[in-house]
DNA sequence: GTCTATATCGAGATAGAC
DNA sequence: GTCTATCTCGATATAGAC
């Protein structure tokens, strides 16, 4: 592959994530996709297979951002608490895109459920990234075998808020929820 | 309409209604009711002009039923504490969906929201009646203001609740859950 | 009221010119 | 590598016989 398809392939991609996000999957065609990255439609199969192989190149480079956003969080902050705030602030700098188009990985996650697709299982590793990562701080803070029920109640608060600031257009609510979650989580560790 | 065609009609909503919890309101076609009711394609279209018109049809369906739970909860509960968590064990009785399926109501939003259905509002009214039923309730508690909060941070809860354990299909996480909300519930009350 | 046959449309996908 | 033209298929929807 050349440095120039190369190139256009990560755009492929970069627009295909975001219209998968913005209106699903099944709900994208190729000529959204074409459109928005001003190529012809047969052009694309030069680059991809299937549409099934775009799809796992957006997960896969979702998952990507997700290992690199945990390393980043591992080497800016050295506290259990702090690496845990870090992952609920990530809820609040996201509040506009929650607002518009709900939670990434939940929504994606229950779109290729739907539809029974082959896929899912990648879908779901996205949520088990953060698991796996949130109950490692719960257990570094002495939580043991409780580290795993914390680390999926977060992640099920931070589902939850997502999914209804979504409905209802409402980040005034997310903000009240945060703030609230934060305390959950203070009164939990100590 | 005579009373054997209406009662083809309503097998028609129920059938489509189970569909669509299941696979979605997109992933179901005509042929797939068709096969459940054991009818033929075209018969439809004397029943429903179109699918967006049984789509209506089972959200209607839905809200009635959501009307006629309020209604019996109302009946059969008088302390505003036991009618919330009549909304909390309702999580519990329908575990087994949930783990299969998700939240229904969660899941049809999602959908539409992603399809920009302009049916959308009709289902997101599935939430506003849950949700402003437990607002009167927090309020019969004596929460004034904070009512409306307490109420959606409820709806947060088991949407979060209903997620988790669909994508994780996992129903003890479901039940631990539950015990937490109930005694979050206890506490706030107070 | 219910059926079969068919129209229509948009999607994913392919072929082959350039 | 990128294009245009085309194929195929499944979906919603319609027409008209019975």
């Amino acid at each position: 592959m050349t440095r120039k398809g190369e190139l256009l392939r990560q755009r492929i991609v970069a627009a295909a994530d975001e219209l998968f996000y913005q209106q699903g999957y099944e709900n994208t065609s190729f000529n959204d996709i074409a459109n928005a990255v001003e190529i012809s439609c047969g052009n694309f199969y030069f680059h991809f297979k299937s549409k099934d192989e775009i799809l796992k190149a957006v997960i896969d480079k979702r998952l990507e951002n997700i290992k690199h956003m945990l390393v980043d969080w591992e080497q800016n902050y050295h506290k259990p608490i702090d690496k845990l705030l870090a992952y609920i602030d990530m809820l609040y700098s996201n509040q506009g895109n929650i607002k518009n188009h709900g939670c990434p990985i939940g929504v994606m996650c229950t779109e290729l459920n739907k539809a029974n697709h082959f896929m899912l299982s990648d879908a779901v590793e996205m949520h088990t990234l953060f698991k796996d990562w949130l109950t490692q701080q719960f257990e570094l803070l002495g939580k043991g075998k409780e580290a795993n029920q914390l680390s999926m109640h977060l992640l099920a608060r931070a589902q939850g808020i997502a999914s209804i600031t979504h409905t209802f257009e409402n980040t005034d609510f997310l903000k009240k929820e945060i703030k609230q979650l934060k305390e959950w989580l203070k009164d939990t560790i100590k």
